[in-house]
DNA sequence: AAAATAAGTTTACAGCGTAAATTTACACTG
DNA sequence: CAGTGTAAATTTACGCTGTAAACTTATTTT
């Protein structure tokens, strides 16, 4: 039965290689990931997986991006939960701790998407930038917001080069953008550095519920940026 | 030639098998590492490599203990390069900098320590710990002067459970040895979010050096906990 | 109805980690 | 000095991986 009636077929076998591959990953971890022990759980052979993804590192590319996307979600929900016009701050905390959770939920999709597990996979940046950005931006239209009200302090910080950076050429940032993306990329990096240690298991929990010292963080974010009344 | 004569024998195989894994590390990525080619270019069976190391994974051990040693080496020197008295200051500024520029200069064993680049493998916390606490003792030392001297200004900080760390049983720390490496930790946290994301390519460069934003975090960071006057 | 295409199959190849059996060089002992 | 034992390598082999090529069959198009 070289190629199987639609009835037999599996009407979205692209998805369900996804969910498969996800599953995989859930239990053992991204690097373990393997197209053959995916097919054998489908009940279909190996090279059938290239009907839907040119090779392994496609396939990883469409996680990526599905974590992205998810990833996105929990960070634009984060956002939108309070939409007062005085709740800048609260939307500020939200969006940081849906950061965390959504990495202590999903500490694979956080890996795949922030760290290197899968062997000599390099991610492909164009392709992948969009949804990097969507998922970054709600925590740049916070600080945008922040802005706007004249309640952003961070007026010494150095401004990275739009020229050098992988914007889509001809939508280099203009100089408040640049100030907005620049101060958004220092918070990322504080937040992904004890996230990622958390994930990973370099970070032993702090309080009783493991999250006193990244709730410290932000609050020290907001010490340090944030201007109030 | 099943065993060849000392005299053409590699005197020091073991030293040259992880020689061999750093230069390949080196120009391919730690996740692409492999024992077969580690003996092709040594012109050993791959087989034979299990005389020096029980499995890959007691390799990568080798390595990674390597790497801390060499972390470790880079972070204490710097710490030494200032030894005056009010120096204290210009020794955090010191070992700050020292971080990020070991990882700038090893950026495959940067990842390889603090990344989980190679498909798999799980670091053996036990055997790691000493080499880890050696090298991260470089910051705790400053910040325990910094303490000792009055100048720490981290009073909220919370603090981890010494119990569920990874401290050698019967080493848990007392309450002021438990502050400073809690607010280590914190910097650590900092630090790590920075140099993480520069050396895996996710931060743009800032400034003419690409280490202003770098440097603004270690500013900040003084700000925050150190009291001067 | 015939031809083209789509979606699978089987087979095959090269690479991987590593277990097992085998070979040889050298050190130790009677 | 001969014989034995062990250390350090070899070859062979197994099962795993990604993926290229050739083949088969269901469906679609002409």
């Amino acid at each position: 039965m070289a190629r199987p009636a639609a009835s037999i077929r599996n009407p979205n076998l692209r998805e369900s290689i996804k969910e498969t591959a996800w599953r995989q990953i859930g239990v053992s971890g991204a690097s373990s990931l393997s197209l053959r022990s995916i097919a054998r759980d489908l009940g279909i052979s190996a090279p059938a997986i290239y009907n839907y993804f040119t090779d392994r590192d496609a396939l990883v590319t469409a996680l990526v991006l599905d974590a992205y996307l998810s990833f996105g979600d929990s960070q634009h929900a984060a956002k939108e939960k309070f939409t007062g016009k005085g709740d800048v701050v609260k939307r500020f905390m939200e969006t940081g701790i849906a950061y965390r959770e959504w990495a202590i939920m999903n500490p694979h999709r956080y890996l795949l998407i922030f760290g290197t597990p899968v062997p000599g996979y390099v991610p492909p940046m164009e392709e992948l930038q969009p949804a990097m950005m969507r998922s970054m931006g709600a925590l740049a239209e916070v600080v945008a917001e922040l802005h706007q009200r004249g309640m952003l302090n961070a007026a010494g910080i150095p401004l990275f080069d739009p020229e050098a950076c992988f914007f889509p050429s001809g939508q280099c940032p203009v100089p408040d953008e640049l100030l907005i993306y620049s101060v958004s990329m220092l918070i990322w990096g504080r937040v992904h550095g004890l996230v990622s240690l958390e994930v990973s298991g370099k970070l032993p929990p702090f309080g009783p519920h493991g999250d006193a010292l990244y709730r410290y963080e932000l609050e020290a974010m907001l010490r340090e940026f944030v201007i109030r009344e």
